[in-house]
DNA sequence: GTACGTCCTGAGAGCGCTCTCACAGATAAC
DNA sequence: GTTATCTGTGAGAGCGCTCTCAGGACGTAC
């Protein structure tokens, strides 16, 4: 049996403090360094900021010190004085539809933002808002001072947090243009560039009855998408069916059904997401059409997946793990209180493989 | 343009305080709260704080104070004299093969593991841990009394950080039993008879020649899985052969080259992962056999893809968001100062598609 | 010699909170 | 009436740190 309590015999326990579920070996603090380094504590703390006017041999002494004690200062009481708590909130929305782990968007941001923030030896506070108790917890949250910034990936309908938040002062960076009308500097994909790419590709095929599955249009990503698509079509004699999906794989698959039901002489379709560009491939090879010879197929986002469908999937490259990495970036200079351009749009970029 | 600084022109700027890049609409204290309210500090921090001891009248006036003036405790300052942060740190390690995005476990336990703190409202603090910087950073930062526990997803090798965490004092869980002997907490799958199950059902069908793609072997996953293949098949008559991966799509690939060149009259073969099935799974179509009739294939997780796949992978289902959860729980229990279980181990279910 | 900088260092206040301890007031026991 | 027993509240210390401000030491100018 394992207990997180302290054991009775622990030399170190911190006598009479109530509760102390820690084994606390008393962690030395900046005054015990201070004593030992024979200098005021005032100085020890100049040290271990890294202020250059101390004189040379005090402040070696203070480092001696420091590495010989293991201090480590105390985050809560520097936060406490500094007003600055060292810690990022990333904010991902966890909709039916755009799942944490199902399709490798929110984990690729994930990985972007915790690598910059790590060099930038910032933490990364995770919140998950799946519901709307979930939801109100990180306003609270976050509009409490208990991170220095907020990121959030991907927002969906016209969440007015992150307006609110940028209104109380907390720096805030979004991925994925804000619905309504929101001065919130944010880090988008060149989502437009990428399905007219997709589109152009297949009409160079001689693709005349050219579909798509779109994604959920509460979702920037969604509607642009959408948007580009018939954009990209606008000019052309092109026939053109719509379904809509919700980025997911079942989506793709029951809209595929539509799809074949509406245009059933359809010779291409794209789908605003590999994932439902997945489950339309499954739907096409039940109605027994061969892809790419019947039906082209294309996606978008290009995860993992992509490239091991059968056929593997002609898509559009999103750089995932660079947008968490650029938001982190453009955050990271807000703290500085540098200025930062309303918004970076990080390009696209068509993968042709054998679906299409 | 958009700038994190404070902006001339607001209001609740703190004078005179070095950089604060926050425009601190000089958030209520507690003792505001105490003074609205008409009682001591004491008093008010009882109240926010839940005690019972307080008399009715009074606890509603600190209750109204409270919400009139949108009184949110400090939690450096909090922390500073409790010595608990409210955060829980994940530590996940960034291995080559298995990456955070790629296959769905880590975003997985991610999920069931914020849904339990969510619920006992603890901070998730995420660590991905991928270069030895990384690691030295994460042990610095959970060793330093920043987060009140740890929780590994997963580590490999004989990491010693959570041995040394736990000795340390602070509350530990992690996933997969440690390798080596530690006396650390763990949650885990239950390995052997989800591939026993594989095993058996292979050899119910008259499979002759069962092959296996194994883990990498510095991973508990990989080795336990390997380790019950041999067991299951140790007592019959069938053939074996073994294959080295380390869990990812092209190992898999390359593995399933390797062993049909070992055997090329193999008819079954079981992944020890869904991902690795599924690059085997384009090895054996470029190899012209046919899944099943061919060659039976069977996985382990039931990721995602799995049902996605051509034809849809039977495979080993672990509850990995559950094992994200149990983490949690665990941790939390742990806190709370009651006893757990050296390990729990979750059940493993056979999935049958028709991949075999 | 005095006056004035310049450069470093130390004293000390105070960040916002919790928790111990003392104590006032009410109630009960004798 | 006195003493004992609660109950509920307030005073105040102190968590570990940063940062301002004062002042000592030293150098330079007059």
């Amino acid at each position: 049996m394992w207990t997180g309590s302290t054991s009775g015999t622990d030399p170190g326990r911190v006598p009479g403090r109530g509760i102390t579920h820690r084994v606390t070996p008393t962690r030395p603090t900046l005054e015990q360094v201070a004593r030992r380094a024979g200098v005021s504590r005032a100085t020890a703390s100049r040290v271990v900021n890294g202020s250059t006017t101390v004189a040379r041999p005090i402040r070696e002494a203070v480092h001696r010190a420091v590495a010989e004690l293991g201090y480590v200062p105390n985050l809560a009481a520097r936060t406490l004085v500094t007003q600055r708590t060292g810690s990022i909130a990333l904010i991902l929305p966890e909709t039916p539809n755009r799942v944490f782990s199902d399709d490798q968007f929110f984990p690729g941001v994930v990985r972007g933002v915790s690598q910059e923030l790590e060099a930038a030896d910032k933490q990364l506070v995770l919140m998950l808002v799946g519901s709307a108790a979930a939801h109100d917890r990180a306003e609270r949250y976050t509009t409490s001072g208990h991170v220095d910034g907020v990121l959030f990936a991907s927002i969906h309908g016209a969440d007015p947090l992150p307006e609110l938040l940028a209104r109380t002062g907390v720096p805030v960076v979004c991925s994925g243009r804000p619905l309504g009308h929101s001065r919130v500097p944010y880090v988008e994909v060149d989502q437009h560039g990428g399905v007219v790419a997709a589109v152009q590709h297949l009409l160079r095929q001689g693709r005349r009855r050219i579909a798509t599955i779109a994604g959920p249009q509460d979702m920037v990503a969604g509607l642009d998408r959408l948007a580009a698509f018939r954009q990209a079509l606008a000019g052309s004699e092109r026939r053109s069916v719509v379904a809509m999906g919700d980025f997911t794989r079942k989506s793709g698959e029951t809209a595929m059904r539509q799809l074949l039901e509406d245009d059933p002489r359809l010779d291409a379709v794209f789908a605003a997401s590999d994932l439902m560009a997945h489950g339309a491939l499954r739907t096409l090879r039940k109605a027994g059409r061969r892809v790419p010879e019947d039906v082209a197929l294309v996606g978008f986002d290009d995860i993992g997946i992509a490239q091991y469908m059968d056929p593997p999937l002609t898509t559009v490259r999103q750089p995932i793990e660079r947008i968490g990495q650029t938001l982190a970036r453009q955050l990271l200079r807000l703290l500085a209180g540098e200025r930062v351009e309303d918004s970076v749009v990080l390009p696209t970029e068509l993968i042709v493989r054998d679906s299409s």
